[in-house]
DNA sequence: CATTCATGTCCAAAAGGCCG
DNA sequence: CGGCCTTTTGGACATGAATG
């Protein structure tokens, strides 16, 4: 043996590599080559040899290189464009009365195929070292949380369906931890412990990297659970100068929802009857949250809402899903409805060009009256029940109302030219409705449910807090006096809710550090502004 | 300029096919 | 079934754009 020796042999597990000389490496293998992995010979113009020998066409391989395209940022908007709406669009012309084809269609659940992917999801996040896993126990708990206080509000999955396949464990990983990260935000602060985090923010970061890491991952081939997956997402928000915020992740749910079609009635579709009545829940939902989003943070609404036509939301599309009165049975349909006003509203009066009449602005505020003439009974607000968190929805409902009234009817500063501010400012109303959202905080307040609150009481007390800065600047004393109080509530109220929501705390402080300055300079001398910087979870 | 990272080439080992 | 040849595939390393 010539050429078998010991020393051959020890190189080996080292490298054996010799040199491979940079010069015959060729700037762009052909399809077949670069598909073969050998080496191309393919010249301008002239078909490399192996080619030649197998008689087909060399063509050179479409090349990434040297294209402008980075990749991370980008690339949820990547996947919405290529993978789902180019094969949308293409088959669109020979498809007229109906508007959802096959294609669109997610996995069965029953498919062969779903161990894999559930494998799949766990080795990449197992890769990452990032995979964390609940016990049996916690995971029930977080389960049951967001079940009992987020899903009715936004029932995105299937209640039934999603707890069957967590038994069998052929659920989405995606979905699932955008699930708990929710959960992790309104659960017990007892049961953080359970999850294995030192703290709620703690717990918040770890499912979120993970649903993140399998988004990015692209593992999911289930179209809707990527939509339900990035729609709980936009609950995540860690700071003000985090990208990916909130409305981030509803645009790509928007524009994902909207590849499949969602926003188009499934009427003439041929669809099952409970996927039809998921798709018209999780649209309703991605809908509910784009304008209360857009109207909280004044970025434009991703809908439009002359690109819709799906169906009203009815208590009717809940079925079957558990329900133990009617308060929380209305909830979900009410806010459907109530959004398609506020999304007027916002448009309407925040819009970049103003295009507003006297009589739209007219009909809008007839329709937010009306509006709450027909809330049903049981969402009428009567106080809050702190055991049972009866009265919440209700709440909740009548919030959401007032943020709408307070963006509509908010008083701009007399300063500027008066004609544009008076046009829509109503002081008085304005008023009204921010005192209304203090004192249902106050109710929640003293139940000690500020947990469980609905993310858009955010921007609700944030704007009533404005509304009592407003009239602290311009009342008399015992007016001062009352609006001191009102705005301290506010506040508290914003302080608790931080706990769930980050945002909370830091829009507060920013407005705290915004006021202290100003009293600095002396404008106005304003309200003690208590010391919220440091927080003990505790006494207030 | 150095570093980083996704993308691209192609070596070499493994797998597959065929024949006597 | 062993030897020889072809095809497939894992992965080391090169490359160049973006970024520090």
């Amino acid at each position: 043996m010539p050429d078998g020796s010991i020393s051959d042999v020890m190189e080996k597990p080292k490298s054996r590599r010799n040199r491979p000389r940079a010069e015959d490496r060729i700037r762009i293998a052909c399809r077949r080559c670069n598909s073969k992995k050998v080496k191309c010979d393919a010249a301008p113009g002239v078909p490399c040899s192996g080619c030649q020998i197998a008689q087909v066409d060399c063509t050179l391989i479409d090349s990434k290189r040297g294209r402008t395209f980075y990749a991370g940022d980008s690339f949820s908007l990547t996947y919405a464009i290529h993978d789902v709406l180019a094969p949308f669009l293409s088959e669109r012309l020979n498809y007229q009365k109906r508007l959802h084809f096959p294609i669109a269609d997610g996995f069965d659940p029953s498919d062969i195929g779903r161990e894999n992917i559930v494998n799949g999801q766990v080795t990449l996040l197992r890769e990452r070292n990032i995979l964390h896993r609940l016990s049996p126990d916690a995971l029930e708990k977080m389960l049951d949380v967001y079940f009992r206080w987020f899903h009715l509000a936004f029932p995105v999955v299937s209640q039934q369906n999603f707890l069957q396949k967590c038994l069998r464990n052929q659920m989405s990983l995606l979905v699932l931890n955008a699930l708990l990260l929710v959960a992790a935000t309104i659960c017990d602060p007892a049961d953080i412990a359970l999850t294995g985090c030192e703290s709620r923010q703690h717990a918040r970061a770890v499912f979120y990297a993970q649903a993140k890491a399998l988004y990015d991952a692209d593992l999911d081939p289930d179209k809707v659970n990527n939509v339900t997956a990035v729609f709980l997402m936009s609950f995540w928000w860690s700071g003000s100068n985090d990208e990916k915020d909130s409305w981030h992740w509803l645009g790509i749910a928007v524009s994902l929802a909207q590849s499949l079609g969602m926003h188009r009635s499934t009427a003439k579709s041929h669809m099952s009857d409970e996927k039809s009545k998921l798709w018209r829940r999780i649209w309703w939902c991605i809908r509910i949250r784009d304008t209360l989003t857009s109207g909280s943070i004044g970025r434009p609404q991703h809908i439009s809402h002359m690109d819709c036509d799906v169906e009203m939301l009815e208590s009717s599309d809940m079925a079957n899903e558990n329900l133990l009165g009617g308060e929380e049975e209305m909830y979900a349909c009410q806010m459907a409805r109530l959004s398609i006003i506020f999304s007027r509203v916002v448009s309407s009066r925040y819009a970049a060009v103003e295009s507003a009449s006297p009589s739209q602005k007219a009909q809008l505020e007839s329709d937010l009256e009306n509006f709450r003439l027909q809330v049903p009974a049981v969402l009428q607000y009567k106080g809050v029940h702190g055991e049972t968190g009866r009265g919440l929805w209700s709440a909740m409902l009548l919030m959401a109302y007032n943020f709408g009234v307070i963006l509509l009817y908010r008083p701009t500063s007399a300063r500027g030219d008066t004609n544009a501010s008076n046009f829509w400012g109503d002081r008085p109303k304005a008023m009204a409705a921010a005192n209304e959202v203090t004192r249902v905080m106050e109710d929640i307040l003293s139940s000690s449910l500020v947990r469980l609150c609905q993310i858009h009481t955010i921007p609700a007390l944030f704007n009533s807090l404005s509304m009592h800065v407003f009239s602290l600047c311009t009342s008399g004393t015992i007016g001062r006096e009352l609006a001191e109080n009102r705005a301290r509530t506010c506040m508290l109220g914003l302080t608790c809710l931080q706990e769930s929501w980050p945002v909370s705390g830091w829009i507060l402080k920013l407005f705290v550090d915004i006021i202290e300055r100003l009293r600095q300079v002396n404008f106005f001398d304003l309200l003690e502004v208590p010391n919220y910087d440091t927080i003990d979870g505790r006494s207030y």
